[in-house]
DNA sequence: CTTGCTGCAAAGGTTTTGCATTGTT
DNA sequence: AACAATGCAAAACCTTTGCAGCAAG
């Protein structure tokens, strides 16, 4: 791997990425570590999140046309509501276990899977209900 | 479901998209639709893709940061190279079935699964390990 | 002291939108 | 005749990049 040197931004990029259960783009990411470090620019962020994305110390998912980053490396999955946008966690490890086993050929070299479930959370189903009702 | 009327563009962009195996941006679908319609705008290529996948007609995905869409609605997965962006479909039903299977609850409701491996495919596997003879 | 990283400013690329006009139904 | 859809142009966004100065190792 090649030489990279631990900055102040970096590592409060970290501590933000691995203290939230959300999944943030980078300009919440920006906004957040901005509290603390009020001199660093969105510029630094991506530079950061990209890097680490590809040392694998932080997730990149792509939703909702933009980059989101996690800071959870557990192996879970996503689920995305239609309605609101809205992202939320699931953990069955198995399906992703399931999902790399079945693809062992020689065409392809899977290093990773990331599943991600369309649908309507909770609040979104609810809110449908009453609307057929009104109407 | 509202009501929607068929145009010549929208035909040629469903004709397109069921016609190829590939997972065109909105720009390469425009390039291709324009050869057709030469006064098609890119404009309406998105209005279209749009309405179509609200509608299921078509799929999009969400790949090296832009959309790119799939006219194939068979139960498939995908394959990113990480080195090269190359997008290989994968045809294992039963992955999306079981993966689908195990989230039935309450807060969620999936409606479908999308799965996408990382990782290097067989002509970048190729390349790396003669890079690696040759330092 | 070397060179990776940052801040700043500008550019690049994808996707969306407002509006007058056209074309489906 | 309604109004969904289009073409055109502009705008909105997200993300990347060039460069000079700063700072980690």
């Amino acid at each position: 791997m090649v030489d990279t040197r631990m900055t102040n931004q970096r590592l409060k990029i970290i501590d933000y990425l691995k203290s939230v259960k959300t999944h943030p783009n980078a300009k919440t990411v920006y906004e957040a570590v901005r509290k603390e470090l009020p001199a660093i620019t969105l510029a630094t962020v991506y530079r950061n999140l990209n890097l680490l994305a590809e040392q694998g110390e932080i997730l990149r998912l792509e939703i909702n046309n933009e980059y989101r980053y996690d800071g959870d490396l557990c192996k879970h999955q996503h689920c995305i509501c239609k309605e609101c946008g809205e992202i939320f966690d699931v953990f069955h490890p198995d399906i992703s276990d399931y999902a790399l086993r079945k693809i062992e050929h020689d065409d392809f070299h899977p290093e990773c899977v990331n599943i991600i479930y369309g649908g309507t959370c909770k609040k979104c189903l609810k809110e449908k209900r009453l609307k057929k009702k009104t109407r």
